[in-house]
DNA sequence: ACTTGGCACTCGGGAACACCGAGTGCTAGT
DNA sequence: ACTAGCACTCGGTGTTCCCGAGTGCCAAGT
């Protein structure tokens, strides 16, 4: 049904779309690409791509534009991932190199990958459940205040002012977090909940109130973070691209973390550092929008997600590179710290 | 020069544009503010409004326009700020009350900011300088690591890990934990590094090396974080209006930190707590926009600011009113905790 | 059986044009 | 000092016309 010239016309065209922005006639094409036939063969080979529903026309009489169905097709057979050029490769090295912390290392990628892109970035934070704790600190404010302060081994820090139920000296505190900290160090984070729940019970009757109000406000601080921060940038790249879907719908679901979520998708179990890439309407909000998204993490076990959105007129080959790339060299300065 | 009922054609004409997004002409203005006076005596008015510069129209034979002068006299001399209403007020508590931490306080706060008002809104974080140490921690990682982990009375938390140059006992840890804290405890931020100069000499020479590592990294924290942070949100509300200087200009200005800055201005030193407006060409950069801007913080010490920012034609009184009410009861919130 | 040149057809978009009406400035009259 | 009247301006809208890029189809060529 498509053989080989059908789709280097589509190829063709998806190109030229893209970098024009323009609908693409049948003249134009057969010039600009030497395919050796004439427009009228590339006429007839359009309305079979059109046909099947790959290519449109805005209206009659005027060039094809690609459906989504065509992007799709160009992504999964006719398009090669773009690598990046070393100048680029450096850039971001040093660029990220440069981070002191986690909540640092996560605002230079996503600004990175704006700017290299030219798309709004999107990164997610490392999710708390695949990693392990590396401290509990216990740090008493006043007497009827501790703070309690979780670190894991990502180097993520989640802290909660806990008010207790009584007046506790701080050698009591210091006692409650050396038995914490046997308790869980090391410990993966989804593992917590198990660990903790006897612990009431092998310690003296009078310790029991206040565990008990620490320990709850330790389990609801895994629970409320499981659903992961999620940040974002190069909205002003949005400007001047154009939407079926208003740009204000954008910009709204942008700043609504579920729904950003969503859009950056689950990994596939099998193979989560994947790119994945959801065009217009194959996505389950913003149907306007194509996503490209791959997993990040320090090899075998994948911390969270990053990505970038933007028009589904998108080059994605140059956008996958650039995801795929900044996801690895981001990946790698996880893994070093 | 200008007699009452030419000051009262000024706010008649911001009021109708503001709520028409048109320019405003004389018969209209004569009908719906009752001004009893015919609209060619209104046209005089208008006349001399434009001969000083407090009206413009945008081609001739159209309605007139305020200009920024013109906002700037309805906002000094012809408004008053409109408070909010009683169910307005209840949200905002039941919405603020449930924030958990600092992080969620501000996050709240923005999101509250934006909806309230439409249009962005800005919230810089408390600003450390005028905080004071609550605690100082040192959490050992590893027998070459350990980490910082610094608690502002405001509940804010930075942290640092730093690589030791020897291997250091986590007792030798906890001790130099006891001398920081009972050096620091309670103290401004600002004073942390003449408090701790003469620290590396009353400590046994061993120890020297490793403190002073800490130290710097200590210190590189407080400084690093002085320009401090900001926060938007509300983007979505700047898809309808339109700006003079692009939209694009507008959304760069948001993501970069040391403009927003600069934008949300300096707390004026007599009345930090004064709302500021800042219209369109009196704004350092982008000229297109109006900010209304306040300090907030507990009582005499004022932390940081907020506001929001959108079109010249905005509706003052009720955006100053807002930023007021919630910059009032975010403070109210920090106080208490 | 595919390719190609030719040809009639379609329509979006831009230019030219006229018209309407809101709005103005001015002057003379109250 | 205010008002009524009047001539004038000019942006916006609707109409018309035309151009040209692009198409679909058909018949001829390889």
């Amino acid at each position: 049904m498509l053989d080989d010239r059908k789709l280097a016309v589509l190829r063709a065209i998806v190109e030229d779309y893209v970098s024009t922005n323009e609908p693409v006639g049948s003249k134009a094409l057969a010039e600009r690409h030497n395919l050796k036939v004439s427009p009228a063969t590339v006429r007839n080979d359009m309305a079979a791509l059109e046909e099947e529903g790959y290519i449109t026309q805005p209206h009659t009489s005027a060039g094809r534009v690609p459906t989504d169905k065509g992007y799709r097709l160009f992504v999964d057979r006719l398009s090669q991932v773009k690598p990046l050029s070393a100048a680029e490769r450096r850039a971001i090295e040093t660029f990220l190199a440069g981070a002191v912390d986690l909540d640092d290392v996560v605002t230079r990628t996503v600004r990175l990958l704006a700017q290299l892109t030219r798309q709004v970035a999107v990164v997610q934070y490392p999710t708390l459940t695949r990693s392990t704790v590396r401290h509990v600190e216990l740090v008493p404010l006043n007497d009827r205040r501790v703070m309690l302060v979780l670190i894991t081994n990502t180097g993520r820090v989640e802290q909660r002012v806990i008010e207790l139920p009584e007046v506790v000296e701080d050698t009591r505190i210091a006692h409650l977090r050396a038995v914490l900290n046997a308790c869980l160090d090391g410990c993966g984070l989804s593992n917590v909940p198990e660990l903790v729940a006897d612990l009431p019970e092998r310690l003296p009757p009078e310790d029991r109130p206040v565990v008990a109000t620490i320990l709850s406000v330790l389990l609801e601080t895994l629970v409320e973070r499981h659903d992961e921060k999620i940040v974002f940038a190069g909205a002003a790249n949005l400007a001047g691209a154009d939407f079926s879907t208003g740009l204000r719908d954008v910009l709204e679901a942008l700043e609504e973390q579920v729904v950003l979520m969503r859009l950056l998708g689950e990994t596939s179990a099998d193979t989560p550092s994947a790119l994945t890439v959801r065009i217009g309407s194959e996505n389950p909000y913003l149907r306007g929008t194509s996503i490209v998204a791959t997993g990040y993490g320090s090899g075998d076990n994948q911390l969270a997600r990053l990505g970038v959105l933007g028009p589904t007129r998108m080059d994605y080959p140059v956008t996958m590179g650039a995801v795929r790339a900044v996801a690895r060299y981001v990946s790698q300065i996880l893994a070093a710290s």
